[in-house]
DNA sequence: AGCACGCCGACT
DNA sequence: GTCGGCGTGCTC
């Protein structure tokens, strides 16, 4: 009896077999509909079998094929199969990382037949939503069937199947921007591959070059330029060659904000030429449009964050990674993966070159390049060619006379900014009004009832709210321990400097950006487009303003509160502080007018701020490599995390003791190199009510701690549950 | 992830 | 005496 073997969408690293019914035409990485236990459930074939060591009768069948989408190609399935057993992770949550939507409902039977029907009305051009679906009895499902019903109809009416009242449906959907402009046809929008509209200097050119010259093989590059030094405009030359010879190109940014002006400068660069992007912001109908057009091999371009490089690209041809050393590459929950490392393996499956961008690359992007397994791109120069570094300037808080934090001299050259018409950036890497709210009487400080943390001040709704767990209550109007009525914001965020600065520039348009202000959708891209257009003088935000963007008249960067990331648990801070510095000194002056950073510290011999002055970032990671190569850490070694959390201490104590005790175990018998530490208390100890902990298994070789993790987490499975969730984090950027 | 099975407190 | 709480474990 012919058996395929199928992973499904379920927490179990394991597959399920199903016989093949007569008649059914099957082959690996088909997408089908199983019955598992009581429900129904999309699935995909991983292989076929002769046999199953599964009993018969215990086998259900095959329920259908899902003829929507196209089967997941022989190299998407060998992605998947890496990703499972490098990030330790459930082949069959991986495979669902890699599907595109096919609609949130399609895990029950019913709502899977009522989108059929939805779908199966397109050839015919009379394409409603059924009665049925616009009463589902969910809000959920309904949503699900309607951005199906909507992909079905954007499908239609880009092949110009429509009846007329139906185009005005769609316009009236791409008006209210609910769904993505129809795109052009490729015949109809001008010459393709205009690589002659970049005019390139001659260190861009090299790098071009050299990329186009390794195409057809694995080949990494790290391009490593100063900000301004002009990095896109080597990506899209070298895109626009591979897409000219037939190929496609996978782009990948760190934030789905950084899309819509990388989309625009494709489209100025690269005419003619189909860009799709891949975001998780995108409505299920538009995710699965572009995964299909980049399927069939319609998209040339496929831009997106991390969850693009899962992306079906058969004609590939060339992968590129801006801002290559960011963290949020690396997914958080669910399938803990690297977008940037994933992206190179893909590259190295494929032999096709990957392009790695960055002004301040990771220090394992940096360790490849020095034992010459990555090629090294430079492009040392600013591309405006009278653009100049801006000057530095370090100025301490300690002892001085600050006016809410801020020093006279970053004042003064604001004030000299808005006199001359030029714009200012003043950016804290805290949002909300005040990091804590303080009783100068009793000493109490307001904290969060669910987690270990302060709760923030946040004035604007009065409010304290936990960065942590979201709860919020109002500021209370006494001090809750001895009735005091003084209570005091400690600390600054983003909400205090703005209104700091607005009462001491009151003629001035003051923008904040923070993830507060920006929760509406398209408000962060208002925003961009006033400052743009000159009607912001002095933008406030967190590390949000720092990446990718490029303002012409913004001359003066301020930085407040830098020094918190220099006493932090997390080995990574500094790395990540230092990334940060010199992206947001990037933004200074990049066009003809001269920017000048103002860094407020403390500390300003630390070798950071001394590199920061110089323009040197490979100073400063000189003097980070031998700090983690005399710790050994990453990347002179290589990590996993096992964290858990409960209800109670002792549950995740517990707990953690016994799979620490497992893994030594292990460890000694195999005689694999790899150290299991004790359980430590994670930094937040509790969050959202839950207590946590952690454990750092540590290796020098990364085979090393490969072979040992699967032993490590079939053990640690078999320990008695005991209400205690955890993960294994492969790789982890944090730990603390 | 769902969803059922299973063993302990407030209702007809 | 049941209804139902969610804690635990299985799904080919």
């Amino acid at each position: 009896m012919a058996v395929a073997r199928i992973a499904l969408p379920v927490a179990v690293s394991s597959t399920f077999d199903y016989w093949i019914p007569d008649g059914l035409a099957l082959s690996p990485g088909a997408v089908v509909r199983v019955r598992l236990g009581t429900r129904a459930q999309l699935g995909v074939v991983i292989e076929m079998l002769a046999t199953s060591e599964v009993a018969r009768e215990r086998l259900h069948p095959v329920a259908a094929v899902i003829p929507e989408i196209p089967g997941l190609s022989r190299d998407l399935l060998e992605l998947a199969d890496f990703v499972a057993s490098y990030y330790q992770e459930p082949i069959g949550l991986v495979v669902a990382q890699i599907l595109p939507p096919l609609g949130a409902g399609s895990s029950s039977l019913r709502t899977r037949d009522a989108m059929e029907v939805a779908l199966r009305l397109t050839p015919k051009g009379r394409i409603e939503l059924p009665a049925a679906l616009r009463r589902a009895p969910r809000a959920r499902a309904l949503f699900t069937e309607w951005s199906a019903a909507q992909g079905a109809l954007l499908s239609a009416w880009q092949q110009a199947r429509l009846p007329v009242h139906l185009k005005h449906r769609v316009r009236r959907w791409e008006a209210a921007g609910w769904v993505e402009p129809a795109m052009p046809d490729r015949e109809s929008s001008g010459p393709a591959g205009c690589v002659d509209r970049l005019h390139l200097n001659s260190a861009q050119q090299q790098s071009v070059d050299a990329i186009v010259e390794a195409r057809g093989r694995f080949a990494p590059f790290l391009l490593e330029g100063v900000t301004g030094s002009g990095k896109t405009e080597v990506y899209l030359a070298a895109a626009a060659q591979c897409i000219a010879s037939g190929g496609q190109v996978l782009v990948l940014v760190p934030e789905i904000n950084l899309t819509p002006q990388f989309e625009q400068r494709i489209a100025t660069a690269i005419p003619g030429r189909r860009t799709v992007t891949l975001h998780s912001r995108l409505s299920a109908g538009i995710r699965r449009r572009n995964w299909l057009l980049a399927a069939a091999g319609d998209a040339d371009l496929v831009l997106g964050t991390r969850l693009a490089v899962f992306a079906p690209l058969p004609r590939l041809a060339l992968i590129i990674v801006d801002e290559e050393h960011d963290p949020s590459y690396k997914q958080q929950d669910g399938v803990r993966y690297h977008g940037r490392d994933v992206a190179i393996w893909r590259a190295k499956q494929r032999a096709v070159p990957v392009v790695l961008g960055s002004a301040t690359p990771a220090l394992e992007s940096l360790m490849h390049v020095e034992r010459g397994r990555y090629r090294r791109l430079a492009l040392p120069f600013r591309a405006v060619a009278s653009a100049r570094q801006p000057a530095i300037a370090l100025v301490p808080n300690r002892g001085r006379v600050t006016t809410e934090g801020i020093s006279p001299e970053l004042f003064a050259a604001i004030g000299a900014r808005l006199a001359r018409g030029e714009q200012s950036l003043v950016f804290i890497n805290r949002r909300g009004f005040a990091p804590s709210l303080f009783c100068v009487s009793c000493g109490w400080r307001a904290g969060c009832p669910r987690c270990s943390a302060r709760l923030v001040v946040h004035r604007d709704t009065h409010l304290l709210r936990c960065h942590h767990c979201n709860h919020s209550e109002r500021i209370p109007r006494a001090c809750p321990e001895c009735g005091n009525l003084d209570l005091l914001p400690q600390g600054h965020g983003t909400q205090r400097l703005e209104a700091a600065l607005a009462t001491r520039f009151p003629n001035a348009r003051i923008a904040r950006i923070d993830r507060d202000s920006t929760k509406r959708k398209g408000s962060f891209d208002a925003v961009r487009e006033e400052v743009t257009s000159g009607n912001i003088d002095i933008l406030v935000g967190t590390q949000m303003l720092a990446k990718g963007h490029d303002f012409a008249r913004l001359t003066l960067v301020g930085v407040l509160g830098a020094d918190n990331a220099l006493y932090s648990a997390d080995f990574r801070a500094t790395e990540r502080l230092a990334a940060l510095l010199f992206q947001v000194a990037g933004r200074a002056g990049r066009a003809q007018l001269p920017g000048e950073v103002i860094v407020q510290t403390d500390f300003p011999a630390h070798p950071l701020y001394r590199a920061l002055d110089a323009h040197d970032y490979r100073r400063f990671t000189e003097a980070l490599f031998a700090e983690r190569r005399a710790a050994s850490m990453p990347p002179f070694a290589h990590l996993a995390l096992l964290t858990a959390q409960a209800q109670r201490r002792d549950a995740v104590d517990s707990f953690l003791a016994a799979a620490s005790e497992l893994g030594r175990g292990i460890a000694r018998g195999s005689s694999f190199a790899v150290e299991v530490f004790p359980p430590v208390a994670a930094s937040l100890a509790r969050r959202a009510g839950l207590e946590r902990g952690q454990i750092l298994a540590h290796a020098l070789e990364r085979n090393v701690i490969q072979r040992f993790l699967p032993r490590w987490r079939e053990a640690v499975m078999t320990l008695p549950g005991r209400r205690v969730r955890w993960a294994l984090e492969v790789d982890p950027l944090a730990f603390a």
